[in-house]
DNA sequence: CCTATTTAGTACGATATCCCACCATTATAA
DNA sequence: TTATAATGGTGGGATATCGTACTAAATAGG
């Protein structure tokens, strides 16, 4: 049969990759229970990205770093646009294409939801020992980077 | 401020949750690659649900266990109720609900893409260190079970 | 240059998800 | 018992996601 740990192995990345999807769930809903009403989360991540990054990122890029089709992109961005918390301008450089700028609304709404996460968060930090989520997050942001470069093969 | 750790924590959580995040759209696409054109992720998982726990749950059963709204569970059933691979018979013991087995076509379903997941398993297991996957298991195990008590609350 | 190919974005249609409202059945309580 | 509340499941509408196809602009090759 030839598996020398190859079965425990098929045992342990199943439930690794089921483990994961039950937080991911989780941690969406505590997210989303913070967000107004009109906001879900892959609203709130791009809120997140242009906060972190430099603005005017193209949505292309955006798709791309977050794994999902432009025509979901395209589709966060215009409710986010009719919201007023981010502006579309034509990008100078490449007549094809946009750039994407959070507006004072954006970035206020996304301080705004990170202060009433706190709780959340103490909560968390108090009943779970955070170190060892210190842990695990090198392992996590490694896997992420093996299965994204491996994604394009 | 008062943060003796609170900032940092806020921080590494926030890391963690994207990672977990990012590591989840990742992982659905490989199964879904995997899967016949006409199922997706959430089909799959009642399949898994079914396989490992006893037949005869009962769709509320399963839509908290996968804490998704029961409305999304009736719908995810009758896709895989309507390609033959579960049947929902009547519950003798309450006649407002009904139970959920796997039909052979199912059972066999379910195996075959889990041997077709297997390449994709091996070539994890090959270019990412899988000890460092079994490192993390427990916390994440333990997380999700943190998360889901603090849940409903 | 000029044509062919690639790329960024969008429109549209199909399906998924989720909330609300509703029905039937069961559990609770007076 | 009988009235009330709670529960399991479904239907319908709103929005989300995603694949396909299309347009316009940029790039590559001649």
């Amino acid at each position: 049969m030839d598996d020398g740990q190859g079965g425990q192995d098929v045992g342990l990345i199943f439930d690794v990759f089921k483990e994961i999807g039950i937080i991911e769930q989780l941690s969406r809903a505590i997210l989303e229970a913070r967000l107004p009403g009109d906001l879900i989360a892959p609203h709130f991540s791009v809120l997140s990205h242009l906060s972190r990054r430099e603005d005017g990122q193209t949505p292309i890029d955006m798709a791309r770093a977050f794994q999902v089709p432009k025509t979901s992109m395209t589709h966060t961005l215009k409710g986010l646009e009719g919201l007023g918390l981010i502006e579309m301008r034509p990008n100078p450089k490449d007549g094809r294409s946009k750039r994407v700028w959070l507006t004072d609304d954006g970035r206020a709404l996304f301080a705004r939801v990170i202060v009433d996460l706190g709780p959340d968060f103490v909560a968390l930090a108090r009943g779970f020992d955070t170190t060892r989520l210190a842990e695990i997050q090198p392992v996590l942001t490694d896997l992420r980077i093996f299965l994204d470069a491996a994604r394009d093969v």
